[in-house]
DNA sequence: TATGAATGAGGATTCATTCAT
DNA sequence: CATGAATGAATCCTCATTCAT
């Protein structure tokens, strides 16, 4: 492995693990065995090295929707939604620092937003894929004519995504099965709908 | 308005435009008009501090979920839970800085967990609380029988909680008609159910 | 007690316990039960104060010393050396924080030297004062007779003064007994003399 | 001259000429010719670095003690002694601002006193050094037999210690002769003895 | 390319002192 | 005389970045 990419390993370790704010270059550098001048051999500062590893995140996420859009009218819409919810959680627990150091360091943020906007990233582009995939869907006959395909991304993925941030709150981890449990409840749910049958 | 309380309210002030991470006493005491050393007449640390900011935050969207308690039964369930999805935006909105500091800063977070559960603090407060109401208001039947409270409570807060969070990633503000269009979509898609009508 | 009295002694207690350059005004007005604004009203500064207390000390010694000069031909010279010393060691050791943050820090002494040397402080005092005495006894022929009184003095409360100190270093304290005895011990050496003695 | 050597130098320099408390970063740097900053890259702290530089001192006195372990039965006991008493009015007079600030900082003290256990460090270890002197030479019948080489070592160590101390407090320089003649009369009343001879 | 010592700007915090009440 | 909030200068220390080797 070279050492860019040990750089890179180092630095996404120590993010998720102390939060953008409290990473240094020393830290890195101790974890990916170099010097500290070597960080700047690879990349043009710190901050270089915080987007070139933020643009690594959410990857299994944004494979599992890509995947979807050509799942259109297979298998079920509900098994399909399944492994999105599943890689959604498991996403956003792992980068949740990420993604919260990128709205808590606003003038980064500021910084790169023409560039993310160039590039279409970010984490928004999750619910538009999901929600192509269910436009398409509805287009054949496969969820209810109703229902606003946007509005359903946003309920499916916003529920993983707080989950993902509650259970970083609370310090907690999360059992296969506990997980499991998770996105059935709210795939039952939101299946289901809240309005209530009149008998 | 006395210093204590003007140093807070710039540091809510100075941490919601900056982040946590840029913030900066002499910032903070700038835009409260006072000496860097006066923060430590009325805080013991700057972590103190924001502490006490940090209490503030969510409180309309938990005085809406309060008021909710008692109006189970009454109007109608969808009118209540839109008055608690509007609030929640907004608040989400307001507080995004706060919230995303307490993960992107992973030692602040683990120093304070335990006196977060001993005050029953947090952001997921808001979902146990509106789980109570839907609870109570499957019992009086006016939510759909087989549904799961705590996962309809995580599909909606989800959503806002979502989209708060990319509208400050985008750096947008959105007009109070939008929101309300927002939320409307969202409770129609919630209340429908994303489950395809047999002819 | 009148305030002024009570801070000085809680400025006393504070230096003692913790150096000069560790004691803040706020912990004196703690100890003292008064405001830190109140140190002002006695005091002209914390330096002042300093001063005021440093002047208080070794008191016990300089008595002892003072009460010598009468007692010249009366009792044993031994005797009254004993007293001196044990009165030494016991000064010495209460003060030992004072005396050494005189020396500590160069600046506040260079202020007040020629103030020290108007009204005739300071710890050498003592050693002239022993000197004296003891040039006393020589005329009396109690001691013996090609002796420096000076270095006599010197001897004795140099062997005190830096046994206080390596009691502060060390951190013990000692008992009454163990104090005697290094009393004892000392003045048997300085009786007696190093020199060995034909057979 | 590396330029932790230059630091360590530096800060020798400073403090010995202000004492510990009023040395600052800033100044030590200034005087070393480096950045604040370099002070870090060679020091965990300012308190490290005082440690560091602390070690270094009494260091021709230890060497001189150490040195008359070989010399027992060599020379005469008085010219042995001369050497010594010689080398601890002047390190002693050089080392005071370390010595006392040690004394000054009970924080400091605390902190390091078993570590000064540990290693067998502190200014004590002259005196037990000596006093191992005085036994052989006790046992060799060069030194009266009815003494405690302890007590003697206390006398003529206390005695260079108060003087270099009273030197420093009276802002006085001395000359080489004057050194010379305070060690020559206070081993001639060590030898002699106090006692008065009968007729 | 890899290093790591050196940098220096900037940060949080302390503390003696002042002054209006 | 007593207060204690307000001050602001000064302090120690951190850290991203540079650069000569």
């Amino acid at each position: 492995m070279d050492l860019k990419t040990r750089i890179a390993e180092a630095a996404e370790q120590v993010i998720r693990a102390n939060g953008l704010a409290k990473t240094t270059t020393k830290e890195i550098a101790r974890i990916a065995g170099c010097s500290e001048g070597s960080l700047y051999n690879h990349f043009k500062s710190k901050e270089d090295l915080f987007l070139y590893v933020l643009r690594g995140q959410l990857t299994n996420l944004m494979g599992a929707l890509t995947a979807l859009r050509e799942l259109a009218g297979q298998g079920t819409v509900r098994g399909n939604l399944e492994k999105v919810a599943l890689a959604a959680v498991a996403d956003y627990y792992q980068s949740m620092s990420f993604i919260c150091s990128v709205i808590s360091e606003r003038d980064l943020l500021n910084r790169h937003r023409e560039g993310f906007a160039a590039r279409n990233e970010g984490p928004h582009r999750a619910n538009e894929t999901l929600e192509a995939y269910l436009s398409e869907e509805k287009l054949l006959g496969r969820v209810h004519e109703s229902i606003s395909p946007r509005a359903a991304a946003d309920l499916l993925l916003g529920s993983c995504f707080q989950h993902a941030f509650q259970l970083r709150f609370l310090g907690r981890e999360e059992s296969e099965e506990q997980r499991s449990r998770f996105v059935k409840h709210t795939l039952d749910a939101l299946f289901e709908g809240l309005q209530a049958r009149e008998a």
